[in-house]
DNA sequence: TATCCGTGGAT
DNA sequence: TATCCAAGGAT
């Protein structure tokens, strides 16, 4: 199992970090200006999964728009959305929403500040209220996040697979018997700047890291093979057919639904075409494709449309679990009618809403 | 527990 | 190009 230090050691640990972040951490982050709970919340939703070069325009621009957790509980949705527009993983931010609505409703504007409390928020699991707690609230727990898993693994040679659920527990107990209990918010953030830096998972230096005398990984010679972690399956492959129809100067246009990938965006309509492909590459009779597309667009939308143009080649865009594969086509309505489903947008009225990458890269392929 | 949920960057 | 990684959480 795990080789795990005495007392001197971990404070000997504690000591060598701390001096470190003291002298080299990333003091200049936005989000590290204070340390109020707001905006440590804030950040770290917005890190999730997100690159930090990624996060800083959109922090700044976060906290112009919604200073307080009380503007963010009354936003609407869609200047929130606007507001989040290309950071992905959409519910994050309307979990934030729901969040701030219970802290101004059930918590009477408090803020929950143990970390058993603020799991309670929606969107907040161990890791976020781990972070919350540390930083903003002094409370001695552990932030694992993945630089945290990767830091770990190597400084203890800790076999354990972390893409399992279970093993989290393992890290979590051990990053509490670690932690320093006068600066726990320092010291778990500490452990993320190494682990961006001389313990990163690509281009990592453990020879030149301020804890190489703590590494075991790099005393024996180990550091690629930590942390242990099983492969990701592969995203399976999806067709569409994007239809760009036009009536005047207009646009079909329609609601994703409330659940599941991009819910609630607005896009043009997207056609499976799964039926239409053979193999790996599009491969269909013209006007098979085309007479069925148009059928379709008839039943469902209630518009008759002339397709004129197609794009064979297709858009790729690659999600977690599916790969898209979109081809475009284009078209105009036969005669002016309401639609059955969906509605006519002009440009403008369609450019006020968020959209979501893919429909960015419908848009820039249309001739 | 396994799967789903976006996007951008690095190699 | 394919793959992995990036301050995870909900179901």
């Amino acid at each position: 199992m795990i080789d795990m230090w005495d007392d001197e050691k971990i404070h000997a640990f504690q000591k060598t970090l701390l001096k470190w972040y003291d002298e080299a951490g990333r003091s200049t982050l936005p989000w590290r200006a204070d340390h109020s709970p707001y905006r440590v919340w804030v950040s770290e939703i917005m890190l999730q999964q997100t690159q930090v070069s990624t996060v800083i325009p959109y922090f700044n621009r976060f906290m112009q728009a919604f200073p307080t957790v009380d503007d963010l509980a009354k936003a609407p949705e869609a200047d929130l959305l606007k507001a989040w527009e290309g950071l992905g993983y959409y519910s994050r931010v309307r979990n934030m929403q729901k969040a701030a609505q219970q802290i101004v409703n059930d918590f009477d504007g408090a803020w929950p500040n143990t970390m058993q409390t603020l799991e309670a928020l929606k969107g907040v699991g161990p890791y976020t209220a781990a972070a919350i707690a540390s930083i903003a609230f002094n409370e001695p727990v552990a932030a694992i996040d993945g630089n945290a898993f990767r830091v770990f693994a190597r400084l203890f040679e800790i076999d354990a697979d972390i893409a399992q659920p279970a093993t989290r527990k393992l890290f979590f107990e051990l990053g509490n018997q670690i932690i320093d209990q006068e600066r726990p918010g320092d010291f778990n953030q500490a452990i993320m700047d190494l682990g961006s830096s001389y313990m990163s998972a690509k281009n990592s230096d453990p020879a030149h890291s301020p804890v190489r005398e703590f590494d075991a990984s790099y005393q024996n010679g180990t550091t690629d093979l930590y942390p242990v972690k099983s492969k990701a399956k592969k995203a399976k492959p999806v067709h569409y057919a994007a239809m760009v129809i036009k009536n005047d100067d207009t646009y079909l246009w329609e609601k994703r639904p409330e659940i599941g990938l991009l819910a609630n965006f607005w896009t043009v309509p997207l056609f499976n075409i799964d039926d239409f492909v053979n193999d790996r590459d599009v491969n269909w009779s013209e006007t098979e494709i085309q007479n069925a597309l148009e059928k379709q667009l008839f039943e469902q939308y209630g518009v008759k449309v002339d397709l004129t143009k197609r794009n064979l080649a297709p858009i790729t865009h690659i999600y977690t679990h599916q790969k898209w594969f979109v081809s475009v086509f284009e078209g105009t309505v036969v005669q002016d009618q309401v639609p059955k489903q969906g509605e006519w947008k002009t440009m403008t009225d369609l450019n006020r809403d968020p959209q979501p990458k893919i429909q960015e890269k419908i848009w820039k392929k249309l001739s």
